[in-house]
DNA sequence: CAGTCTCCGTACACTAGTGTATCGTTTCCC
DNA sequence: GGGAAACGATACACTAGTGTACGGAGACTG
């Protein structure tokens, strides 16, 4: 709801009648994103949507093309900086921190399904646009690559704690895929830990 | 390549200058889903790649709408019918049976690469339409409780059979989402054999 | 071999959307 | 308080695409 300023001082902020930044283009379009796709992002729907004309938008942007880009790399950057915090929390007690990042990934409620979505969106934008496939194999490697430090705080095999990263990453993100809607986040996380349990188990037996 | 025909009897088949039938708009549309999503299918640029003008689309089809309610209708019994003859071919021994299906699933390799592209978008336009959501929830379940018959075979216990046959199945959709191309169908098969043989034996000895 | 049905081309009207140029307001800043 | 810069409205030209009406050519059928 806050107008992002990029110049102004001290600006009233609240009021409905306020300039508008780069970022609130870029907020609008992140909407209408996880809600339509991006093939529904429109400079007309927005500049509706926001109370203005295309007048503004074609001072912030040079192009249509612009404000994907842009979007997708703040998505990229902010991406990264989440999981730079990720790194840093890695330092907790091995199991809890698994559970929570279980957790995090299975909580499709609130405002997080906002940002799902428009990953799902951005997955579908990658599948034609090869610089978005780059950015979205990079933050797929990172991701997993943290998946794989988890886990190996919790196992002596390294081969073992990749295998079951790369599983588990790629079940969530399936998950998010085959079902519309949530379906059963408590179901899910419980035989996710069986699982765990069950693997860790079995490895440190054998 | 093979022309389809409705009415006609014994067509030349072959001759450039056949007439068209609903199914070749079909096949058409097939393809450029696989290549560029729903969003790209237009009836100009069909018409185009068909070799004939607009007024041929629009006696086959009354609307642009229909076109694409048939073509996701049409992908619906298909999936149902090999559905049907995956259900009859289970019946052989359970770990070969397994193995050829994670084999299947994982084969993003020839022509399969393009029904895997179609249904990324079919999901894709599922999460706006919810007829399209619908069906999927329905193959969705379809392919998880095929699945899960096939592990239930392997172990006794059939809630776990039913996790597992959950999370494989999602890692599976997640797979062919998270990469843009198979990137490491060998390795990632044998892990997932690694990681089931692993299960069944905790199984077993507890 | 004329009639009818099937299939497709042509021409038109219409909508939605982009991009550009230009002018009018604010707002800052000295 | 008066430029100057930041911001936005207005108007125009242009493209891509849909849907419709109608006409024409082949193919089948009696």
């Amino acid at each position: 709801m806050k107008a992002s300023i990029s110049t102004a001082a001290i600006p009233p902020d609240d009021v409905p009648t306020a300039r508008l930044g780069r970022d609130d283009w870029l907020d609008a379009a992140f909407e209408t994103v996880a809600e339509s796709g991006f093939d529904s992002v429109r400079v007309l729907t927005l500049a509706a949507s926001l109370g203005v004309t295309r007048g503004s938008f074609y001072w912030h942007f040079t192009d249509h093309a612009e404000l994907i880009t842009a979007l997708v790399e703040r998505w990229r950057t902010r991406e990264i900086e989440t999981h730079q915090r990720a790194l840093e929390a890695n330092l907790l007690e091995p199991k809890a921190d698994l559970e929570r990042m279980l957790e995090a990934a299975l909580a499709h409620a609130g405002t997080e399904i906002k940002y799902l979505r428009f990953e799902l969106a951005l997955r579908g934008l990658g599948r034609h646009n090869p610089e978005v496939a780059a950015i979205l194999v990079e933050v797929d490697r990172m991701r997993m690559r943290l998946f794989e430090s988890k886990f190996l705080r919790l196992t002596n095999d390294p081969k073992a704690a990749a295998d079951l990263a790369a599983l588990f990453y790629l079940a969530i993100v399936g998950g998010t895929h085959a079902l519309a809607r949530p379906a059963n986040p408590e179901r899910t996380k419980d035989y996710l830990q069986r699982i765990i349990g069950h693997y860790l188990i079995s490895q440190q037996t054998s």
